[in-house]
RNA sequence: GCGAAAGUGGCGGAAUUGGUAGACGCGCAAGAUUCAGGAUCUUGUGGUCGCAAGGCCGUGGGGGUUCGAGUCCCCCCUUUCGCACCA
């Protein structure tokens, strides 16, 4: 590249990052936390696909906060490492033939080198892989400490399994019913599954998220909405036919005097029972069975169509005294209340639904007008009107203190009882899978299911396993795995061949970067409480609730524990936008991926363009934390502001000694100090560009025109690499080298502005006429007298109103709101 | 259906939070350079009327508050995202 107009990216690129690495730049004694910053980029799956520049804007934009916090005087800590663990390891050694570890550490070399061409600072010597025996064994600590407390269970369930990944999945990883991974169809099954009780946890993840100012409130809204408190209550029905009760979960117990039949989930034990003593049990069964197989959730729009069936007895409303009828349909959920509810056709929509469409009768409890009746019902009444014939209620409206009275009516009464009701279900651990955390535990046939002691971990996974693809986890047919003995009785016995969910890897690791290398425990928690939690997370919204989730809730395990002094793992959280571009494929824009053959190579753009070319252009696309589209051409900008600023480099010297407007580009350098400062607070980092680029164009044209002297030119050179150093690293720490400083650009101090060099005042007129306000003219200009004077008077809109006599007359105060009252004559 | 965010030139997007709308960049146009293309540089670029000076219109639509509204209030429309039979 020996064109003049470009400077040679690839030498200075190559020169830096060398360095870099040589003098271990970001590297960070922990021992000291004075002034610490912990920040952290998600760490990334090691897939095989070689990283884009759809992933490259999340570590960009952690490396631009890095350098400019470090910048600022902080001590920062910047990790990085591995979530390693996971099936398409798994899937490359089947398809492959290549050992998924080896598999993963090769990707794992590859992103690395992708990360050091990007320019980007990470504290290697923290590294961690999730995939190694010396982390795992942590996971496998923490299940058997959770075991013991009760936290950790395994129990029959029905639960999600994908055909087509062989395992089971955790509810937060099924979308529309289908695997959030592979897409196919997820299918309802029992098995024994291993779970943590994040259900006990419910109200605390819910009161926590009050304490997080800094997460975005879209994060928390979803957080809350998944967590689904709702607040209502049990009540009993009695059901004389199997001598026992049925009890069922509303949030309105005001409305019970108007349910007039119960419906049971098909999965309800009790809904098994009275299909058993059904007369048509064979098509009962038949059908309860296909309705378990379908899911419950429509791919988009509709509710399913409601189905139903009479299981052909009678329960008793405790309220009204009348025998209502018992039915078992798709509509009501098994794992949600009690898997049972009251049918109030009056007052809920969908009971009104299925009570139209099954003939079953409609009671109001609650009248609008005193003539409504359950004829004239058109749509369901929420939350309207005055109860009637619900003794001794009549006369109450609706309102919480209306459903507070039948709630304590009921406890009285023995007939139900207050109660909260969670949305959030237990996280289910197990995966059918190789490539994870074994769980530690072994079955005997004389002790049953003992926990592998502490000083038999890790409990490491074989090498040297077959992938065949075929159905099963490949674990299961490691026979030097299974067969082992019994820890407590030394006979034989047969290890769990269950895995852990990847989540488990990822919900504590912000913690074993604080002292990595420990083996004698999980962390140190002196070290977790000097430097976590976590200052700022950056990562994508994706992860909204499961890894975040599940983060808060190993959190305040551990607080439980005693382990570290905080609840919170993450202080502030920031959401990047994705990166979208035109698909060949599919024909629209869409996010950037391999699959839509639509992703752009940073290898190829560094290889033309640098890769600080592809920082800035990635910042400036727009703000970061929206969705942004990719764009081929526009990235030329970028590219030709870094050259335009190393070609000014070569003209400074140009600059006259003495010159007219050094103010005015003094003005501006100050002003875009305090611009690209407030910018990069607020992660600006779009308009923190433009404002480096207008600089860059106004030092440009001052020594064009020979406006500025050779020492204002200079400084705004210097501001001008500083400033711009977090976006483009290389190319600035190399323009500071050849301007003969000795330090290194980021180990210099952030510049600092002066607030009175860029003031501008807003003037306010204030125009009266006979001692009315008759008009309110604000004027900007610098604050100078002078200038104020001459902007004033040059305003069209002050002549509008006042002669020149009397604006000369006017007292002009240089301030930030300055009155000037006068009189306009007629 | 519920919840949240957002609608500004041909495009991505700015607007010191009520004070010169369209910064910065892309694209486009003209010119310079070049055998040519590309790259680079300079100038121009919201719409409209005008030779020009300048005028008028203009931030999804309609009202309102204000000397002044992209920004605040009310009513609509549209888009995106999240949740969705949760009793």
């Amino acid at each position: 590249m020996n064109n003049p107009d470009h400077y040679d990216h690839k030498a200075v690129e190559a020169k830096w990052q060398e360095r870099w690495e040589k003098q271990r730049t970001a590297e960070v004694d922990l021992r000291h936390a004075q002034g610490k910053f912990y920040m952290l980029n998600m760490f990334p799956y090691p897939s095989g696909d070689r990283l884009h520049v759809g992933h490259g804007r999340n570590y960009i934009l952690g490396d631009a906060l890095y350098r400019y916090l470090r910048m600022r005087g902080k001590r920062v800590l910047n990790p990085m490492g591995w979530d390693a663990f996971g099936l398409p390891a798994e899937n490359a050694a089947i398809q492959r033939g290549v050992h998924p570890s080896d598999w993963t550490f090769n990707n794992i070399r590859v992103m690395k080198e992708q990360f050091r061409r990007w320019g980007i600072l990470y504290d290697w010597s923290k590294e961690i892989a999730s995939c190694v025996p010396e982390y795992y064994r942590w996971n496998q600590w923490l299940f058997l400490r959770l075991l013991e407390k009760g936290l950790a269970y395994k129990k029959k369930a029905p639960v999600n399994w994908c055909p087509s990944c062989q395992t089971v999945l955790a509810n937060e990883q099924v979308e529309e019913g289908r695997c959030e991974r592979c897409g196919s169809e997820v299918v309802q099954k029992d098995l024994e599954q291993w779970f943590y009780r994040i259900t006990d946890f419910a109200d605390r993840l819910l009161a926590g998220l009050d304490d997080l100012p800094g997460w975005p409130e879209k994060v928390k809204i979803m957080q809350r909405n998944w967590i689904g408190r709702s607040e209502g209550a049990e009540i009993d029905f009695p059901l004389p036919a199997l001598e026992e009760k049925v009890t069922v979960f509303t949030t309105r117990p005001d409305t019970v005097h108007g349910a007039t039949f119960l419906v049971l989930a098909p999965e309800h034990p009790v809904t098994a029972a009275l299909v058993a003593r059904h007369p048509e049990r064979e098509a009962l069964e038949r059908w309860v069975e296909q309705v378990r197989n379908t899911p419950r959730i429509q791919r988009e729009g509709e509710d399913t169509p409601k189905e139903g069936r009479d299981l052909g007895v009678k329960a008793i409303n405790p309220a009204s005294g009348e025998e209502v009828p018992v039915w078992t349909a798709n509509y009501v959920l098994p794992d949600y209340g009690t898997g049972a509810i009251m049918g109030v056709p009056a007052h809920d929509e969908r009971d009104l639904a299925f009570a139209r469409q099954e003939g079953l009768p409609v009671r109001l409890v609650y009248h609008r007008t005193p003539d409504e009746t359950a004829d004239s019902l058109v749509e369901a009444n929420q939350h309207e009107g005055t109860i009637a014939n619900a003794p001794p209620f009549d006369g109450l409206t609706s309102s919480e203190e209306t459903v507070k009275k039948f709630i304590a009516w009921l406890e009285e009464k023995g007939w139900g009882r207050g109660k909260v009701t969670y949305r959030l279900r237990d996280w289910l651990i197990s995966r059918q899978r190789y490539w994870g955390t074994p769980i530690p535990v072994v079955y005997c046939e004389r002790c049953g299911m003992v926990p592998v002691p502490d000083d038999q971990l890790p409990v490491a996974l074989p090498y040297d396993v077959e992938f065949t693809g075929r159905e099963g986890n490949p674990l299961s047919r490691s026979k030097a795995f299974v067969e082992t003995t019994c820890p407590r009785c030394g006979k034989p016995a047969r290890r769990e061949t269950d895995t852990m969910d990847t989540f488990v890897d990822s919900s504590w690791y912000y913690l074993r970067y604080l002292s990595p290398k420990d083996d004698t425990r999980m962390f140190a928690p002196e070290m977790a409480n000097k430097w976590a939690p976590v200052d700022q997370y950056i990562g994508g919204v994706e992860h909204a609730i499961l890894h975040l989730l599940y983060a808060r809730f190993v959190c305040k395990v551990l607080h439980d524990f005693g382990m570290v002094a905080f609840e919170e793992p993450f202080t502030n959280l920031f959401n990047q936008g994705m990166i979208t571009r035109f698909s060949e494929k599919t024909g629209r824009v869409e996010k950037m991926s391999k699959r839509r053959g639509n992703t752009v190579s940073p290898d190829e753009l560094i290889e033309r363009f640098g890769a600080d070319t592809e920082r800035v252009y990635t910042l400036f696309i727009g703000p970061p934390e929206r969705e942004a589209e990719w764009s081929d051409e526009a990235v030329a900008g970028a590219y030709r502001f870094l050259n335009r600023l190393w070609r000014t480099a070569e003209k400074l010297d140009e600059a006259p000694p003495n010159a007219p407007s050094d103010r005015e580009l003094e003005r501006q350098r100050h002003a875009t100090i305090q611009r690209v400062t407030h910018s990069l607070e607020r992660f600006s980092f779009n308009t923190a560009v433009a404002a480096l680029m207008e600089l860059s164009n106004a030092l440009a044209r001052a020594l064009e025109e020979q406006t500025a002297s050779r020492l204002v030119c200079d400084e705004t050179f210097d501001t001008l690499l500083q400033l711009l150093h977090p976006m483009a690293p290389h190319v600035t720490e190399e323009l500071w080298e050849r301007r003969g400083h000795l330090e290194n650009l980021l180990d210099t101090e952030w510049p600092s502005y002066d607030e009175a060099k860029i003031r501008r005042v807003r003037i306010t007129l204030v125009v009266q006429v006979d001692g009315k306000l008759r008009d309110r003219i604000e004027v900007l200009a610098d604050a100078d007298e002078a200038e104020v004077r001459a902007a004033a008077l040059a305003s069209d809109r002050v002549r509008e109103h006042l002669t020149g006599r009397e604006l000369a007359k006017a007292v002009v105060v240089p301030g930030r709101l300055v009155n000037l009252v006068t009189r306009k004559t007629a």
